[in-house]
DNA sequence: CTGAAAGCGCTTACAG
DNA sequence: CTGAAAGCGCTTACAG
């Protein structure tokens, strides 16, 4: 059995109120009785129970964290930002994986109100009025992590997902390729479909390259095998591209993929460009050039973001927009010395 | 202010007694009142504590893990087995970084154990006997999970490491390669380096080819960098190799980033077998021949475990060993077509 | 079938 | 400085 504070109580022959006073006030408590009630508590291997605690506080110190599905792999890297920035400050992370699906949300969330959880982290899908409604009706302090609302008044740390493939585009752009395809997400994605897609269009306008969106963009989605498919297809309709733009890194591989396996060689043939900067970018051949989010810290930023809101501090802004930064390596070459190579 | 059970009590005119039988009984309580307790439950958007219930019951419903790094490839697919595994049994999972840190080990658990989770899952690290010891005095049920222990009877799932490091180089020796080096995780890790070195030794031995171990074996840590570097140091010290067993895919992906960007073609002149299938495997160029591990089924057998120790059913068996499976892709080739195209 | 009471393991005014 | 008491939000014998 579990010792309780009566069991202390009773070995040291004090009343609860003076064990409970050692361990939150001990300067209330004089040191002869102290002293015991110290001995007493490593005698019974004592630990105070979080429950009752929690009853009383009204608060669990546990934090609820929803993504789509973990096994993806763009979210190590941010679940470990979470659990950093958590771990900090005595919390802890309870990940839950919604599958992006309603039903699965609304049973997680109920749970979680249930086992008082003290807030939440939204991450990467975009918040349906429907969910707002419901962390609204039960309270629950939210930040968004990865995904932002422009509807509604929510604290969110997120990259500016248009200006970041506006520059991957304009990398390519500054490298002299003009014929560029885009590998996107689905376009009614308002996270890694839409606004990219904007980004890249945005791009191409801005330097005057004409384009026909029905050829140079191609849709994969979530998965590799979508995306290779999807590189084929552009491929095939746009030939003479030189360079292609892939809204996230598992794209980029795909279309990587692809290429390698119909002999054209990357990037002396055509450059790839991805988004993410997954660990998977520095593993593949070539080593891949992309747009870095900072994964660690959108979760390091939203976690200590929450923590905020929960413990009524203030926060800077509302809606974080940290940096992207555009990581060199070897998928794409310059143009020019592409033509020399051929 | 969160409805409890005394405002659903005074709403529906009966004693909290009854709120909390309609909820766990409801076959006790006659209809009439039972709707009258239904709808104000409803009006109030009441949900029970489950601090309270779990401070009455013993039990919380969730389940802690601990895993060195979630940043590691290696683990999403393994903590969404686990994931799902609880979710069906309707616990929640909270997931720990140790950083192999025995510190932060202790204060991990010391958290979960006020927090009074149900119990707990060890992932991946050898068990320590002051680990072991820590789980008995802190009286929590254990599984180990793509870890076990042969000196304590604590359940455990994983695979025969030995023996997939020995079918693994069975293949290569089967497609006749006869000068197969290896990239091995450290020689005193008990998971990933030494039974991995062991099978791979012992398939040597039983296919009577010659071998000196200090030049077929290289180590690389744990990250990439350090396995593309000991993949430098194989290929100087052995380079009539053809053929490279490599203990997980991260090691294989260095590798073979290492065999092409000195122009030596995989698997033309080189194959490599990489140890784990991890979604990255899929996504290389050439796709990787790997040694699956069943990743997420280690993760949702673990947690099937767990729940079943917690529930004091019988468990089959207290070690079980889930079968590996080689997944045969493009990055091995036979011996023999490979002097053909040379 | 239903309510009052005790209790789960704590914390915190309130007296003294 | 310290103890008795009330209370956090529930569940569960125990009477009736």
């Amino acid at each position: 059995m579990k010792a309780t504070i009566k069991d202390v109580a009773r070995l040291s022959g004090v009343s609860i109120s003076t064990v409970s006073r050692v361990m939150n006030n001990p300067e209330l408590v004089v040191p002869r009785k102290r002293q015991r009630v110290l001995e007493a508590i490593r005698e019974l291997h004592y630990s105070p129970n979080a429950l009752a605690r929690g009853l009383i506080h009204k608060r669990t110190g546990t934090l609820g964290v929803l993504i789509p599905d973990i096994s993806n792999l763009f979210y190590p890297a941010v679940l470990r930002g979470m659990e950093d920035a958590a771990n900090q400050s005595d919390y802890n992370l309870i990940i839950c994986n919604t599958d992006t699906s309603t039903v699965r949300r609304n049973s997680i969330l109920k749970v979680l109100y249930e086992k008082q959880i003290d807030g939440v982290i939204w991450t990467s899908e975009p918040l349906s009025r429907n969910s707002y409604e419901m962390f609204d009706t039960l309270d629950f302090p939210v930040v968004l992590a990865a995904t932002h609302s422009p509807d509604y008044e929510i604290p969110s740390v997120r990259v500016d997902d248009e200006q970041a493939a506006y520059d991957a585009t304009v990398y390519l752009i500054k490298r002299r390729h003009t014929r560029i395809g885009m590998i996107s997400g689905p376009p009614n994605d308002p996270i890694s479909g839409y606004p990219r897609i904007q980004g890249f269009l945005r791009a191409l306008r801005d330097h005057h390259l004409q384009f026909d969106e029905s050829v140079c963009v191609e849709f994969g989605k979530y998965h590799f095998e979508d995306s290779y498919e999807a590189m084929k297809r552009l491929h095939g309709k746009y030939p003479e591209m030189t360079a292609v733009f892939a809204s996230s890194d598992e794209r980029a591989l795909a279309a990587i993929s692809y290429l390698h396996e119909n002999q054209i060689r990357v990037p002396d043939e055509i450059s790839v460009i991805g988004f993410d900067d997954t660990r998977m970018a520095g593993m593949s051949f070539p080593r891949l050039t992309t747009v870095a989010q900072p994964l660690y810290n959108i979760g390091y930023l939203a976690v200590d973001k929450l923590l905020k809101v929960i413990n009524e501090n203030p926060i800077e802004e509302l809606r974080t927009c940290v940096p992207h930064q555009i990581i060199e390596r070897n998928s794409v070459i310059d143009c020019t010395q592409r033509a020399v190579i051929k």
